[in-house]
DNA sequence: TCCTATGATGGACTGGGTCCAGGTCAAGAA
DNA sequence: TTCTTGACCTGGACCCAGTCCATCATAGGA
């Protein structure tokens, strides 16, 4: 079973086909896949599966904190399963390609008191950005 | 003038209303405007300017450097004119403002050489969330 | 002042995402 | 095992941010 599914069913998510299947077509590393190309993934093994409940789902595993979302390019969002395991991301500004990385140090810790302007900061999400080696 | 409308002036950028009335919209500090906020703005000023202008303006001058595009929520991009003076961003969850931040230290640096995958590497934009005082 | 390339217009169009009324089914109860 | 019911899924309409394009207007050089 996928690491994904197991972290939800731990959680006592109700499961169906369709939420099996979305969690499977999520589940590894450096996956960083639009709401689109998961009901793409996820037709090949359920034909019938709609688009609606792609998106609910990967919008109740987002609330749940076990997928994040990422809006690296402006356009679609990409859904990463990794929210178990803090990461920040590097992206290449030519053909978009998204890896996981893990920075030294924590971010957090680098923002002065004087900068917080009130506020309670919680997190601090990072992108890297660059040429990929095959774009450079 | 605005700062903006002056930097943008001394890159021979050929001047035209609607161009001003974008640049002076926008110009200021802790600005962060979606297209559509600086089009409702810009029609006070010049009622006949169109929201494919507004666009059109907008993407010019993020191509010259003059203004970065943020997309923090994932819905509308917003624009920010303080490109020249490079920051990050502290986004409350709540409502969503948004204040500007200069945290210390480079976060570049932060990234090991393991840790980029072949990426030349050259910049870093960082994302601080929590609550702002009202949200609090 | 005239010319013309560059810019502006507005309306159609696209892509990502949301909503909803009605049908389906997982899983607890008996 | 079967029943029951509330949570879930479907498909299609809809919404919003953003883009495209044919045509019109104009900044600024000659």
């Amino acid at each position: 079973m996928s690491d994904l599914l197991q972290r939800l069913r731990g959680r006592g998510w109700r499961m169906t086909s369709q939420r099996r299947v979305v969690a499977e077509v999520l589940d590894g590393d450096h996956v960083h896949l639009t709401a689109d190309e998961v009901h793409a993934l996820a037709v090949d093994r359920l034909p019938e599966i709609s688009r609606a409940t792609v998106y609910n789902t990967l919008g109740e595993m987002v609330s749940l904190g076990e997928v994040t979302e990422l809006s690296t390019d402006g356009r679609a969002k990409r859904y990463d399963p990794n929210a178990h395991r803090p990461h920040q991301h590097l992206v290449c500004s030519g053909c978009g390609v998204i890896r996981d990385v893990h920075p030294a140090g924590d971010p957090l810790t680098d923002l002065p008191p004087d900068q917080r302007y009130g506020f309670t900061v919680s997190e601090a999400a990072i992108t890297y950005r660059g040429l990929c080696p095959g774009c450079a």
